[in-house]
RNA sequence: GUGGCCGUAGCUCAAUGGCAGAGCCCCGGAUUGUGAUUCCGGUUGUUGCGGGUUCGAGUCCCGUCGGCCACCCCA
């Protein structure tokens, strides 16, 4: 038997590696002031069927009916599920709400590199405040989480776009149609990957040329990226940003700002999206709630594979995976009739925080300082014939000196752990 | 969902249609209180699975499952 296509097993070195990656996108998320929430991981089908993720994300659904006939769908994104609980209690959060996730989603897609049936996302959104200042904050803290697991202004690029600018184009064009606007933008969205030809040809309809979008993309220099360029260089972060009008992004709820992550080196998948969508909690809610809206979502799997790739976040990572599954001390029982005695201070060390691992049975002494070495612990305590003394080994520097039993607490307490 | 490439030990890989191997890892040992390295020994296995061709298939053919890549899309 092996996991579903798709699907991980997560033994405990990659449960450690998801472990630093979820750690760090919380830690960040707080820092910014973020409360975490969650929903469920099963949902009405209709919740997606209505018009409110559009898109190609229907067809990826994970989707049956259940035994009670009711037609449910594995959750694909979290921002229906955040949209519902917005519209229930929106009115007893002061605003602006901010709230992030971090949770698993499914897609039901071939599985290939960077893309699985099941991810984890961190998702922040921010209720209640349209400006430049909520778009720049937004992009902070998504350029903060990238630089917290050591990735620079050299490693990513944050691609940045607006929809307005688009729309403002496009009815100067004569295109003022909103569902006709939205076809044409999913043409923008696949310039890079259609033929000149065949985009000429899905153009026409719509008395657009190919250079007429080329030209704006290259030439258009909006208003809205100078304010936004401007709040993150006070924060030294405008190395991150890039304006490209090339980006749209596929989901149909998006109405201003849009932007993807990407890797600067290599072409692989976006690391992570977003944008706003000031009409989608209106609009789900006929009205009731009535608020502006932006967010975006990082996956686990890409953000992953570039930390395991750049070897300088690959360091911190893999570090951070060690600390993750080490312990502090490893008592060494070196005398087995003090046993009784070494449980005792396996117990006074763990009260006091440490983590500490010991031999179950008796073992000869070579074997234990092997097992501690491999337990990740800096030190080892050795217990034996020498006690109410104890004998500490330094194992990286491999030196040993004496400590009184009494001395114990104190020393446990200053034990100097990585910090994590 | 469509197309291409691939599938041998836990991992990385080798074997002309002719007896399934190496390294790493793991486990045990080298005169019973100190973990590097070393030395000796041990398990590495339904060659993904099921058919077919053949005296004989890891090798060739078909199917199937799984993986990688492209399309698609995005985390």
């Amino acid at each position: 038997m092996q996991s579903l296509p798709g699907f991980r097993d997560f033994f405990p070195n990659e449960c450690a590696r998801r472990n630093y990656i979820t750690g760090t996108w919380r830690r960040i998320a707080r820092s910014f002031g973020f409360r975490e929430y969650d929903g469920p991981t099963l949902e009405p089908l209709d919740l997606y069927r209505k018009k409110n993720s559009g898109g190609e994300i229907l067809g990826q659904l994970f989707s049956f009916t259940d035994k009670g006939e009711r037609e449910v769908a594995l959750r694909p994104e979290m921002t229906p599920t955040v949209a519902r609980m917005l519209i229930a209690k929106a009115r007893e959060y002061r605003k602006p709400i901010k709230w992030f996730s971090i949770a698993p989603f499914f897609r039901y897609e071939k599985q290939q590199s960077g893309r699985l049936r099941e991810f984890l996302q961190l998702n922040c959104d921010l209720v209640g405040d349209d400006s430049s200042a909520a778009d720049a904050e937004m992009l902070a803290l998504l350029i903060e989480t990238m630089r917290a697991f050591g990735l620079t202004e050299n490693d990513i690029v944050v691609r940045v776009s607006d929809r307005r600018a688009w729309m403002k184009f496009l009815a100067g064009k004569g295109v003022t149609d909103e569902t006709k606007a939205r076809e044409v933008l999913s043409v923008i969205d696949k310039l890079e990957r259609d033929s000149p030809e065949a985009l000429q040809a899905k153009l026409a309809p719509f008395g657009l040329t190919l250079g007429d979008l080329t030209d704006f993309i290259e030439t258009a220099r909006p208003a809205f990226f100078t304010a936004l360029n401007e709040n993150l260089a006070a924060r030294g972060l405008e190395g991150f940003c890039q304006l490209d009008l090339r980006i749209v992004r596929g989901l149909a709820y998006y109405t201003g700002l849009v932007f993807e992550v990407f890797d600067r080196r290599q072409d692989r998948r976006a690391i992570a999206g977003g944008g706003r969508f000031d009409r989608l909690l209106s609009d789900l809610s006929d009205g009731k709630v009535d608020l502006p809206a932006i967010g975006f979502g990082i996956g686990d799997v890409v953000l992953g594979d570039l930390l395991a790739d750049l070897p300088d976040t690959r360091a911190k990572m893999e570090a951070a995976m060690a600390d993750g599954q080490a312990c502090d001390v490893f008592v060494v029982v070196a005398d087995e009739s003090r046993r009784n005695e070494a449980l005792g201070v396996v117990q006074l060390l763990r009260s006091l925080g440490r983590r500490v691992d010991y031999p179950l049975q008796s073992d000869k002494v070579a074997r234990q300082f092997k097992d501690a070495d491999a337990s990740g612990a800096s030190v080892a305590l050795v217990v034996g014939n020498e006690w109410p003394k104890l004998k500490v080994k330094d194992l990286k520097a491999r030196t040993e000196t004496d400590l009184a039993q009494e001395a114990l607490a104190d020393w446990a307490a200053n034990l100097q752990t990585p910090a994590p």
